[in-house]
DNA sequence: ATGCCTAATTTAATTAGA
């Protein structure tokens, strides 16, 4: 089974791209970020003419995201919980039924916190990260197999990008947001991809300016957090970096992660 | 050097992204 991730920075605005990507790449679960799109703008029906269920958690302008899937959910639950005047819609869970159980597969959508001296926006940044913790916590405690997807706006290590000295005091890169992911980590999550592969210049965004993309100049900030369950039946993962080479590309690429979970006979 | 691009909202500048 193949679980993607891809925050597609405007699905109106990629409509044609992501198709084309659904058709090629051919995810059986695709979770999506900044659709910035209203759950009634979506543009769902082309996305169904290819055979895939269509759950979204949108909002007017920024942010959203939303699950894909060619096997139907049982089950949606859209907002991360734990503060309930929280209007930005960063977070779906779905719930699937595969061979032995039950899948979880959420997309999230981690703020960025940009500025970081930014008295609401790091500080916002922070809180849902603690939001995120407790949301695990309680998911972990079921012994399921769930797969945390997104953009997590977090660049983990020094090497996930091109030039540690220019991120230092980024949003991205702060001793406390590291440390913070490095908590999600610690409570017993693997971080697919680096639990698969130790590639260097394995970058998952490229800015649109100052010809980023031309000179690898990438962060890996884009990951699948998988509980125990969900670990045990990783087989491989891949950064499809050739979709930034698109004609009309979104900043980010998709990852994948594949695993030898079965569908419910 | 907080801009260099891009999308959305709205129709000409903003805001936000990272």
């Amino acid at each position: 089974m193949k679980i993607a991730t891809w925050n597609i920075n405007g699905v109106k605005a990629r409509i044609s791209e992501l198709c084309q990507w659904l058709e090629s790449s051919s995810p059986d679960i695709a979770c999506l970020q900044e659709i910035k799109s209203v759950d009634e703008g979506f543009p769902r029906a082309e996305i169904e003419a290819l055979g895939y269920h269509v759950e979204t958690h949108g909002q007017k302008g920024f942010n959203g995201v939303a699950l894909l899937s060619k096997i139907k959910p049982d089950e949606i639950n859209r907002g991360l919980p734990g503060d309930d005047s929280d209007e930005q819609a960063r977070f779906i869970e779905g719930v699937f039924s595969v061979k032995d159980g039950v899948l979880r597969v959420c997309s999230l959508y981690l703020p960025n916190g940009n500025p970081s001296d930014d008295p609401v926006k790091y500080p916002y940044k922070l809180a849902w990260m603690a939001r995120l913790q407790k949301f695990a916590e309680s998911r972990l405690a079921l012994e399921e197999p769930l797969i945390l997807a997104g953009d997590y706006n977090v660049i983990p290590e020094p090497h996930d990008c091109y030039d540690p000295a220019v991120w230092a005091t980024d949003a991205l890169f702060l001793p406390k947001t590291r440390a913070a992911f490095r908590n999600l980590e610690n409570l017993g999550l693997t971080e697919a991809v680096r639990a698969t592969t130790d590639a260097q210049k394995h970058y998952s965004f490229w800015d649109y300016q100052a010809g980023a993309w031309q000179k690898n100049n990438g962060i890996r900030i884009d990951h699948l957090l998988l509980s125990p369950e969900a670990a045990d039946k990783l087989i491989s993962t891949d950064i499809e970096k050739h979709v930034r080479g698109a004609e009309k590309p979104s900043d980010h690429v998709p990852v994948i992660g594949h695993f030898n979970f079965s569908l419910a006979s």
